[in-house]
DNA sequence: CTTTCGATGATCT
DNA sequence: GATCATCGAAAGG
């Protein structure tokens, strides 16, 4: 038996957003492996964290290994995962997981979609986990999260981010290659 | 397949 | 007043 690598916390939003392909979220027993994701960081135009602390990013500028949660649009909950130190502010935003665990109640929050949909998408990720600002700050590593890295280094495509005006060239949106739960196909 | 638009509230100019 | 790390429905090709 050989332990999987632990997710380097401290390293890069960008070399974080790819490890995280493959990885396995889970909160309150719910998600599944981890298909798409986006690197931010301070020095990026299109972080919240780019314009420093304030009150809805305090949590992108605390301890690595915690979440961070935004309302979207004013109606959705997105979640983030927090990386290097403490103060830089620095993250990754969940995009999409493929359906496996608690299906019955991503399927009773998401509504009439179909299994397809349940988590493809940052607002549809935050619904379908029930994510809320309770969970903004907490620790990744106790409950409700759980949290285990890919077992096999998983093949993952890059592309440009989904949904920003700034640094839009930048190609810090990854994804599982050929999935289907994507929120986007890849260029 | 594509584009458009309303919802809905915090943040930015 | 405009923008925003979005979604879903509606309308158009």
């Amino acid at each position: 038996m050989v332990a999987p690598a632990a997710l380097d916390f401290q390293g890069s939003s960008v070399d974080l957003a790819r490890a995280l392909i493959g990885a396995v979220l889970l909160v309150d027993g719910v998600g599944g492996p981890i298909v798409e994701t986006e690197a931010y960081d301070a020095e990026d135009p299109a972080s919240h964290s780019h314009r420093g602390p304030d009150a809805r990013n305090a949590s992108m500028f605390g301890p690595p290994g915690h979440a961070y949660v935004y309302r979207s649009y004013g109606i959705h909950w997105c979640l983030n995962l927090v990386c290097r130190e403490a103060g830089h502010g620095a993250g990754v935003l969940i995009r999409a997981l493929e359906p496996t665990e608690g299906l019955d109640r991503m399927r009773t929050r998401r509504g009439p979609v179909v299994d397809l949909l349940l988590c493809a998408g940052p607002g549809r990720v935050g619904q379908a986990l029930g994510i809320t600002p309770a969970h903004d700050g907490l620790p990744l590593d106790r409950a409700p999260f759980e949290l285990r890295p890919a077992a096999l280094r998983a093949d993952v495509v890059v592309g440009p981010r989904i949904g920003i005006s700034k640094a839009q060239e930048m190609p810090w949106r990854f994804g599982l290659r050929g999935s289907r739960f994507v929120s986007r196909r890849f260029p």
